[in-house]
DNA sequence: AGCACGCCGACT
DNA sequence: GTCGGCGTGCTC
């Protein structure tokens, strides 16, 4: 029996298969997508079963699997060839897409380990370092920590003469949660016979026989070991002393660690859909019920009640025997939102986000794998969700640029999902109120099928929105960062014991410390990008690397002491609020207030719980969150994230100001937007105001078509990065030559750059990047893959080739 | 990624 | 003469 398996390693000149012979003893368990481990080199490594083809092209000798680590497979065969369409799409390597299809559980840890044959021999030959050296009671020593003790020359001789030998271990990790059961080993008679000997003596041992004995038959047969200790009154050191007298049996039972253990579950039903609903639940379920492969956009205004569409949807495929994978923005995956998917579907609900343990990851996993559930709601990673008979996959607020990983592989969960739907010919659903323009200009194409939703569920109207010019406030003070009108509106709902949301837009803003007399800008030593203050600590911080430093007294340049933080934080406006509103609670969130693990989720239940009047954040404030007493969303700063170098710029800005719109009017009371801006006249804030996202969606469309910018091109962003400037600088040159000599015929290949990246210098090296703009994708895609390739050899000289195909972010 | 092999300079 | 530097190439 020959296997075909993918080793361990990212690297271009491994990213193959290799053939390995199964031993007799295992080609009973080998399966499809099981790790195994296997020698490599003179190493053991981890490995993927990927093939069980029996034959070979190698012409040596096949050398035997050495270990298998799994007993069921975390990936089916779906997976594995998806596994394989990934790797050559996105430039990344096989086995590193492997691993992000997985929980973090499953991969391992490596161990090289010096065994002592002989501990007299050895310790005669290591005398002189017997104090460094510590024998313990075991006799083994960690690789590096001999080697950094002996002499290479004495190591040498010593596996020479086999008193010590090298050995490389694979540590899986997979750990499985256990509880002790509890079993008795008496009938009924010979149980009521001891009672009635033991009479007064040992009560607690009696009080739990009689409980026994009052129950039967009940738990009799093997019963978690606490539960009966805590129905019967007795305490664990009781059934310790019945189980050492060989009356009881202690058993262990694995169970799942369960994250939703402790909530209560009320059930809900489905609720009545309004026309707009009904339409597109329709629409999507014949898919479903046809197996038809469909990508639908719901085009759904804040408060239109996608949610519901989706809880329906689901229940329809699982009334089939079908799954489906409902994924939202980590950020959505809030307690609220899993317990409005967990009270629709009692059971069979796999949640999947952040929050979760490595071990708990692992065992909702283990719970998908096994059929025990097949509704998976979670975040990007969850598109992986091993399920054999798939039926829809959702994907909600389907232009939020978390669904494209940021570092290898980077994969876009969009374009997983369109793949698996395809595989499993069934429906793909994207819901966004602000459809990212790629995927509405499909849907205007008709490639996907669009379902708008323009009514929303409590009939309230969208609240009207007011652009307030900030030109004019510029010169005439110099706190500015509030509008007389902006003042008077949050004193209004103070007064009226309303709450306000303020965002503050911060993409591409930070507060940095200038000379007043030279106009010096305190610089990271390591990036050539300012310094961020940091109030809470007082500290300068490098928001690219981890550098800080304590702010200088006197201007590095010039020695004056006239230095001043300028621009806009949240601790900065909150200070403001206080001034302008000293009675006024605030609740402040951005990531320095929400790092903790559950702190955002105890900022925004204070808030929802009215213990304060203001919510004053960043962009985390825009998503989701639906309190009814918020009559009035202000945005402090709009346009920061305008004038960035960003071709999506005023795509994400209008989408950021549509949704913190929707933050507002959801409840009984009316609610209004106030949009601060420099930029009064700018279209975005034109049609974020009149809520109008299909006239934004043209004229924007109009605007990439100008510029030969997505999604009538693709884009795919070539970096190149060293601590050598020059090294760097050449390299991309040669990049964009080759590509130029090669694709000279290719008239739809627009290369631009090079060019330095938007931070040139990130913690000491330099970036480079390139950008190119196409039309044919498989023109392009075998010279990318070339470049990956020889990005092995560029590694040795210190050069960093990285290739991102659709690019969200310029850096 | 590691590890071995291999080919040139500074020492016992 | 040998030890050891790290350049090149292979791992079923």
């Amino acid at each position: 029996m020959i296997v075909q398996v993918i080793v361990d390693i990212p690297a271009a000149q491994v990213n193959r298969t290799f053939d390995y012979q199964v031993p007799a003893k295992w080609q009973s368990i080998i399966q499809l997508g099981i790790r195994v481990q296997v020698p490599f080199g003179r190493r053991q490594l981890l490995g993927f079963v990927v093939g069980m083809d029996d034959t070979t092209l190698f012409s040596g000798e096949l050398k035997e699997i050495t270990g298998v680590l799994d007993y069921v497979s975390f990936l089916n065969p779906e997976l594995i060839e998806l596994s394989e369409y990934l790797a050559g799409n996105l430039h990344a390597f096989r086995i590193s897409v492997l691993q992000a299809m997985l929980p973090n559980m499953l991969k391992v840890k490596y161990e090289n380990i010096f065994i002592i044959n002989d501990l007299q021999k050895f310790q005669t030959m290591t005398l002189e370092f017997a104090e460094q050296l510590m024998y313990g009671p075991e006799i083994e020593f960690q690789k590096l920590t001999l080697e950094a003790i002996l002499p290479g020359q004495l190591i040498k001789e010593m596996i020479q003469a086999e008193v010590i030998e090298l050995e490389y271990r694979v540590l899986n990790q997979t750990t499985h949660k256990k509880i002790p059961y509890l079993k008795p080993l008496l009938n009924f008679e010979d149980m009521q016979a001891i009672v009635e000997k033991q009479g007064k003596r040992s009560p607690k041992q009696v009080q739990l026989l009689t409980y026994y004995l009052a129950n039967y038959p009940l738990m009799w047969e093997e019963a978690p070991l606490n539960e009966v200790a805590k129905r019967s009154g007795v305490s664990t050191a009781t059934i310790k002393s019945v189980i050492d007298k060989g009356w009881f049996e202690r058993q262990e039972r694995q169970v799942y660690r369960d994250p939703l253990a402790n909530q209560e579950r009320h059930s809900t039903t489905a609720r009545a859909l309004l026309p707009e609903q009904a339409i597109a639940f329709n629409a999507v379920k014949d898919a479903i019920t046809a197996e038809r492969n469909e990508t639908f956009l719901l085009e759904g205004v804040t408060g239109s009640g996608k949610t519901e569409v989706y809880l329906q949807l689901m229940a329809h495929a699982r009334q089939r025997g079908e799954a489906a994978i409902l994924l939202v923005p980590e950020i959505s995956l809030t307690p609220q939102m899993v317990a409005r998917v967990t009270e629709r579907f009692s059971t069979g609900v796999a949640v999947l986000h952040s929050g979760l343990s490595t071990s708990e990851k692992y065992d909702e996993w283990r719970r998908i794998i096994k059929g025990e559930a097949t509704i998976v709601v979670g975040a990007r990673s969850s598109v992986f969700a091993p399920l054999d008979k798939l039926g829809l996959i959702i994907i909600d607020e389907e232009h939020e640029t978390t669904y494209k990983q940021a570092d290898n592989p980077r994969y876009h969960a969009r374009d997983v999902a369109l793949w698996r739907c395809q595989y499993h010919q069934c429906p793909l659903v994207l819901g966004s109120a602000t459809p990212s323009l790629e995927t509405r200009s499909r849907a205007e194409v008709g490639r996907y099928t669009l379902l708008k939703m323009e009514a929303r569920v409590n009939q309230a109207p969208l609240p009207p929105v007011e652009i307030i010019d900030m030109t004019q406030m510029a010169v005439r003070e110099t706190s500015n960062e509030f509008s007389p009108l902006l003042k008077e509106k949050i004193r209004d709902r103070l007064e009226k014991k309303e709450q306000i949301v303020l965002l503050l837009n911060r993409r591409g803003y930070a507060s940095y410390l200038l000379c007043r007399e030279c106009g010096y800008v305190l610089e990271c030593p390591r990036c050539d990008i300012s310094l961020t203050y940091h109030k809470h600590d007082h500290k300068m911080k490098c928001h690219y690397c981890d550098f800080q430093q304590n702010i200088p007294r006197n201007c590095p340049q010039c020695q004056s002491t006239h230095l001043r933080t300028f621009g806009l934080g949240t601790q900065k406006v909150a200070e403001t609020l206080e001034e302008l509103y000293p009675d006024a609670r605030v609740i402040r969130m951005d990531n320095d207030t929400t790092r903790r693990k559950g702190q955002h989720e105890k900022l925004l239940k204070q808030f929802a719980e009215e213990k304060a009047d203001i919510l004053l954040g960043t962009q985390m404030i825009a998503k989701g969150l639906d309190f009814e007493k918020v009559t009035l969303v202000g945005v402090i700063n709009a346009d920061t994230s305008l004038n960035l170098p960003d071709f999506r710029a005023g795509e994400k800005t209008f989408q950021l100001l549509t949704q913190v719109a929707g933050r507002t009017g959801r409840g009984r009371f009316a609610g209004e937007v106030l949009i601060q801006t420099y930029n009064p006249e700018h279209y975005v804030m034109q049609f974020a105001k009149q809520h109008d996202y299909e006239k934004f969606f043209y004229y924007e469309m109009k605007r990439r078509h100008i510029g030969n910018y997505p999604p009538y091109f693709y884009t795919t962003l070539i970096s190149v990065s060293s601590k050598n400037l020059a090294n760097a600088q050449e390299k991309i040159y040669e990049i964009k030559a080759n590509i130029y000599n090669q694709q000279s015929s290719n008239s739809d290949l627009l290369i631009l750059g090079p060019s330095k990246g938007p931070v040139a210098r990130i913690n000491e090296y330099y970036h480079f990047q390139l950008m190119l703009k196409y039309k044919n994708k498989k023109l392009v895609q075998s010279q990318l893959n070339e470049i990956l390739t020889a990005s092995q050899q560029d590694l040795q000289q210190g050069l960093r080739v990285s290739i991102d195909h659709e690019p969200l972010y310029f850096i």
